[in-house]
DNA sequence: CTTTCAGTACGAAACGTTTCGCCATGGGAG
DNA sequence: CTCCCATGGCGAAACGTTTCGTACTGAAAG
């Protein structure tokens, strides 16, 4: 049906190798140059990547598996990383890995088979069991926002601890000492690092270890903020405010102070991520903002890196900062003691 | 590097036909099974999927062009898709046209190259410049969101008219007269249909045309829906409702109207999409919403069904209905005329 | 007037599968 | 005991490129 080389020869004469040549930018007497695009128009030819893949053993794609497609945050990347990749000439195939991670491993020998030429992965734990196959068959792996224990892989993240750090700061300024926190499980690494961070935090101003945490088994749920605020606050005595540890249990803790009786005394508040919610949510909130547009940036252009290295590189690390954005004081302001 | 068939060959001395064979779930010989898999097991052999592709032409590999990756509502819709096609036994490439109709005709090209067995695209436009090119090669297309003007394409699409008609319906019945709508330019299927709906629904209710409209450019900024917003309250006589055409404008729009001095009078609102925004804004805001996951499988079923189909297939529409989900009365009453 | 060399062109052999046509085997029907 | 048919196996030829080694050309160098 579609058009090949050898329609091209027989249009023009011209050998098999040249129009390869051609059509690999290489250098092609005048003439043969003019019969071959005279040709490739005539025939609506276009090259057929997937035998060209075979061939060459690159297939210039990309794989990207994520923890989940339904986030903001990773979506804010994959379209700032897709924009990078394609400009290089890479498509980029997407899977979802849902947090489980099974699903994961499948994806990762899914890409594998696809022949991808490197893997950016988000990993849903601290191992990522595909791995070993990628490393066996010289696919290189960058991981972004959570690092993977002892891999010999590039990553690209943020100092979360000084992230969190940077909360906890703004509320015992404002005169906070029981700060509760929300986060989610130790075994995903964003997580344990926010929650070592706000400990830091916590005993380098107060001296003492915070009791206040509240973990949610799941991550990347509305739902476990909302819960998870309701308990914090159901603590004796009240934490007055409270850090969440990622974007869904912004939102979540946000529903839920919503829903506080119109006397009962809300507690301060710092969330992460997404920007847009500081717009729509009055008052304004205040919010640790990663670089997303960074993120996804460094990521490509270490893959890219990483493929076009005739020799293996040493494993390279890019820690980038997040910055405080501040919203409306009365969202963190201390207003007295626990009720 | 990695193991093929002519290594399972070696250890196995089982032809390649027979392995290829066992590979694609034909009847092999007890024996020659257990050698096979044994081989498999020690070499970590793994099928290459992109010669495979060449031999049978078939990549098992579908593409999506979306107008904007960072755009919840396309992001839901590809999360789910990407599940249903991944349950199928295909990958998915993932191209951002970013609402250029240029970038989409790439992306299709693009796609072509790569060999995918389908596409599944939300148009910029109410052209798409690839879909001959397409047809030519014989890769079906499927549309969803957005409709395309006389093309032999499936179509996923909600009844657009009968939308924005329950938004008017509710404002209507709340004592509105003057509404207001904050939409998309014309050359948008969506932002059109919309439009129509909503001149349609208030002359049934009123017996005239509404002259309160608003369009801005841009039709996936919330930047845009705060603006619009404006223009439409500077208006006299002052619309006492406004209908938000899509999700960006009704978050801009939402932005605006915190912004509002304390005495202006607020305006009712109905916006669109997502959910998750009526938990998180108080009061609860009134919303128009998508059946996004049966979107994104429906059109997974049409493209999966004619890619299946062994003869060309009559082009198929998909319509269905969306949801008028009622917030806090606060937010549509009507409180009497304008200022 | 030969030698050399840069610039191109070319044929043929890959790349790792699937698929086609043909052959061997063996058990049941006649 | 023969014949048939179902089952499974095999070799070889694709699929549409790239790439390797070689060969041609004409102009510059000797």
């Amino acid at each position: 049906m579609a058009a090949t080389y050898k329609d091209i020869r027989r249009l023009t004469g011209v050998s098999l190798a040249t129009i390869s040549k051609y059509f690999n930018g290489g250098n092609v007497i005048h003439n043969n140059r003019v019969l071959i695009e005279q040709a490739t128009r005539d025939l609506g030819y276009q090259v057929n990547d997937v035998a060209r893949g075979l061939r060459s053993r690159r297939s210039m794609t990309l794989g990207v598996v994520l923890a989940e497609l339904n986030s903001t945050f990773y979506t804010t990347i994959i379209s700032s990383m897709e924009e990078k990749l394609r400009e290089a000439g890479y498509g980029t195939i997407i899977c979802d890995s849902r947090g489980s991670a099974e699903a994961e491993a499948e994806a990762i020998h899914f890409l594998i088979g696809k022949m991808v030429d490197g893997i950016v992965i988000m990993p849903v734990g601290d191992e990522v069991a595909g791995l070993a196959a990628a490393a066996a068959r010289g696919v290189p792996v960058v991981t972004v926002d959570r690092a993977i224990a002892n891999a010999a892989v590039d990553t690209v993240v943020i100092d979360n601890r000084a992230a969190i750090a940077s909360a906890v700061d703004l509320l015992v300024d404002a005169g906070h000492i029981d700060i509760g926190l929300l986060a989610g499980p130790d075994a995903i690494f964003t997580m344990r690092e926010r929650r070592l961070g706000f400990r830091e935090a916590v005993k380098r101003h107060t001296g003492r270890l915070p009791r206040r945490t509240f973990t949610q088994p799941d991550p990347v749920s509305v739902q476990g903020g909302y819960q998870g605020l309701r308990r914090l606050l159901a603590l004796e005595p009240r934490p007055t405010a409270v850090v969440c540890a990622n974007y869904e249990f912004t939102v979540g803790a946000t529903v839920a102070i919503n829903e506080l009786a119109a006397d009962a005394p809300v507690p301060a508040i710092v969330g992460f991520d997404n920007l847009d919610l500081a717009r729509i949510i009055r008052p304004r909130p205040t919010l640790v903002v990663q670089p997303v547009a960074q993120i996804a940036v460094r990521a490509a252009e270490l893959i890219l890196d990483r493929i076009a290295s005739p020799f293996p590189l040493e494993p390279r690390s890019v820690v980038l900062e997040s910055e405080l954005v501040v919203g409306d004081p009365a969202t963190y302001a201390f207003r007295g003691g626990q009720s």
